[in-house]
DNA sequence: TTGCTGAGTTAACCGCGTTAGGTTATGACC
DNA sequence: GGTCATAACCTAACGCGGTTAACTCAGCAA
């Protein structure tokens, strides 16, 4: 690396910017990180551009340090996107506000489950289009992400209310959640398809679902 | 990873087997790395593990060799699973063999793709799952795969039939396939989740939107 | 025999995830 | 105020991955 003649303040060198966190404070980092973690996934808008090394980079870090809040990639990146979507449930429950018929949240559930998972299309490819997935990301772990229990809560709401006749709320949510997840699925992984428009599809599958589970 | 002392024909070395193609006959390679290739999938399970340079020892080549016939990993990849995913459509319709009534070559067709799909997890994976894929794999390939204009059809004798009250071909055609999707989807991207069995899940999903279809 | 070209190979580039091992600053203790 | 353990990093490197430039070599036409 020759050293050449320069404008003294030209390379010099972008220091760090970050200052070493003091003792006790290494999980400033952790933060730091995953801040700059989803700056990248949401720049590049895909999981393999986001490596450990322009993660890094944005943090103002070298490589190694990451591994010291993050078994591996795999960890950061669900790390990232778990983050990001705490406030799925939150905001799906924040669109039922005001809204008491059973049926009508159920709907409104639906559809703001997959306008939550289409505006942050790679997390949610992420969480829940992949195969490998770190350990800590148990069954109990997405459904809570997905607010299944709500769901199912949901759904019993309707059994009493009479507007769904089938009597096994497990089935009959699993069945949901399939639903909205297939629409959510197909068009986050092939947005170029001539689908039609997303709010005709949603509302016919909606309704027509919602039909059939109102007699057996 | 330490040598041991064995038989001498051991790893002296596996010579290529494979003999140079004649003049005209490039087109042989390209084969047997498809079939290479398939085997690496199916051996590692995924996508990943399915790296060039194992794919080029399985079809006893040098790496660079496959650039000859796929223009990156991506066109690789693809070409494999398009290659297994010619029987889905051909499948599919098998399934519906010596039944006539609309309904329910409608529901078979959904069980036979759900089927198909989960016995050919990562292939579907890749097809269907995923965000990065070749130029060639335009739309009109994928709704081909999936047996698409099958669908349409069958639908539409559903409508004759008086059977889906619906009046929108490709819209009810869209959600039923986001819906044996989405099942499928789960199923492959989270297969230790605690779901229903499947075929209480699918006959139950399948029954509730017919049933839904059948009345506007 | 020459020369062209198709069918491969060798060697290398660069980026990636990851790890071993070094460095430096902080702050508790004497 | 000096000592020193250790938390919080960094440097250097490994091995693997996709990919490319440049070479070799066999087959064939003239």
């Amino acid at each position: 690396m020759g050293r050449v003649a320069q404008a003294p303040a030209e390379d010099v060198i972008t220091p760090p910017a970050r200052t070493r966190a003091r003792r006790g404070e290494g999980e400033r980092l952790r933060d730091e990180i995953l801040v700059a973690a989803a700056r990248v996934l949401a720049e590049s808008g895909s999981e393999q551009a986001m490596s450990i090394r322009a993660v890094a980079d944005a943090a103002g870090v070298t490589p190694p340090s990451i591994y010291m809040h993050f078994a591996d990639k795999t960890d950061l990146v669900y790390a990232v996107c778990e983050r990001n979507f705490t406030e799925l449930d939150a905001y799906v429950e924040s669109q039922l506000a005001g809204v008491d018929d059973p049926s009508e949240r159920l709907a409104l559930r639906g559809r703001a489950y997959i306008g939550f998972g289409l505006d942050h299309a790679e997390q949610y490819r992420v969480l829940f289009m992949t195969t490998e997935f770190p350990e800590h990301y148990t069954p109990e772990k997405m459904s809570e992400m997905a607010g299944y229990q709500h769901l199912v809560d949901n759904v019993r709401e309707c059994m009493h209310a009479g507007t769904i006749a089938t009597d096994d709320p497990e089935v009959v949510s699993v069945g949901l959640w399939a639903l909205v997840h297939g629409i959510t699925s197909l068009l986050v992984s092939r947005p170029s398809f001539p689908w039609p428009p997303v709010d005709t599809l949603v509302d016919h599958v909606l309704a027509t679902y919602a039909s059939g589970l109102s007699r057996q």
